[in-house]
DNA sequence: TAAATACCTAAACGTTTGTTTAGTTTAATG
DNA sequence: CATTAAACTAAACAAACGTTTAGGTATTTA
């Protein structure tokens, strides 16, 4: 009876973090509810009973797809707080966004832009709660790097630093739908501002 | 036999522009696929059978929403033609434009932004070709602004009419989550280095 | 008033949705 | 090698989707 749990009877095929890699670039091309689970399921290679045991339902599968995103655009973020030009450091990051945004010639936008826009009208306060976390952490990054100029005052820095959130929201928009030449002037232009 | 185009049985109890400004709203708070057939019949006071026999499918209404949506904002589009501030215009465009956007307390964007982002990644050529020409107009409409300013390059006024193109975009997106504020802010530095 | 016909109601259509369940296969353990 | 339990396949589930159809109602014209 106790020992139960101690008794692997099969190990599964699949590695959780990869088919929901798999999963999650399903959702970031057509949002969620876009995505059939009948999609999912051929897109990850494994039946749905496994996805509904392995991720509970098709919203907990979004919900680790939101964190599988995260990890892999990490790497930016790391790179960005590693650096320390200021500014230049800022721009260089809407250059990096832009990139994954038309990741593979594909037009899909940012997932969490978009997921903000899908989600903007309904209340769900798991996806909320992972969104506004993401949010309120870019803009303490940009907060971090415009306190670099010693200069400016506090308020200009908060100004400054919500301009830009509103900028990278603009742009991942935009970048689904615009050139890349068009995006380069764009954000050559918004960095003119600061 | 050949009467029968002539004869009026009986008269609709509704008027179709009046159902669609009803469906309008609807597919702008909820967006096309969100929008279904039950909640259009709950909205617009009318059959299923009716919204067929007048609109097709509801792709056709959807269509025709997109229509009253046109008509709906053509106010803003008449003020800012008929002024003759400038870039001053432009600017009063944009904070006319949040403020449909936040319309009734709602934060529902911009409907054309939203169908925008819904159907980027789909191949629908009824809807591309009213969003290009949505699109194409506003940037005709910047461009005869800027025009205003006789210093200008027309190389410099091409860049700053598609980063105000890109702005306005990011704009309703942005309107959807942000604060009066925010947007207030953000404005205020996009037009800062015009 | 009677005939004609467009409009409306309401039920049903076939698909597809997300989710569950029963039955089979696989592999680790005693 | 037999037992056991987890992982698999595949079929079925109810509910909701967009769309269609049949039958009753209402109103205009002659």
């Amino acid at each position: 009876m106790y020992l139960l749990l101690e008794i692997m009877a099969r190990k599964k095929q699949y590695q959780e973090d990869v088919v929901v890699e798999k999963a999650m670039n399903l959702f970031w091309r057509n949002g969620f509810e876009a995505t059939s689970m009948q999609m999912l399921e051929k897109e990850m290679g494994i039946n749905k009973f496994s996805i509904y045991s392995s991720f509970g339902n098709k919203h907990g599968l979004f919900l680790e797809s939101l964190k599988s995103y995260k990890r892999k655009v990490n790497f930016i973020f790391e790179a960005f707080k590693n650096s320390n030009n200021g500014i230049e450091d800022i721009k260089e990051f809407f250059y990096n966004s832009v990139n994954i945004c038309k990741e593979a010639g594909n037009q899909k936008g940012c997932l969490v832009t978009n997921t903000y826009n899908e989600f903007s009208e309904k209340e769900d306060e798991q996806i909320q709660e992972q969104m506004n976390l993401f949010m309120n952490n870019l803009k303490e990054l940009f907060i971090d790097k415009l306190k670099s100029d010693a200069n400016k005052e506090e308020a200009t820095i908060l100004k400054q630093a919500n301009y830009l959130v509103l900028a990278k929201h603009g742009l991942a928009a935009a970048s689904r739908v615009n050139s890349e030449k068009e995006i380069e002037d764009y954000i050559e232009m918004t960095f003119q501002n600061l």
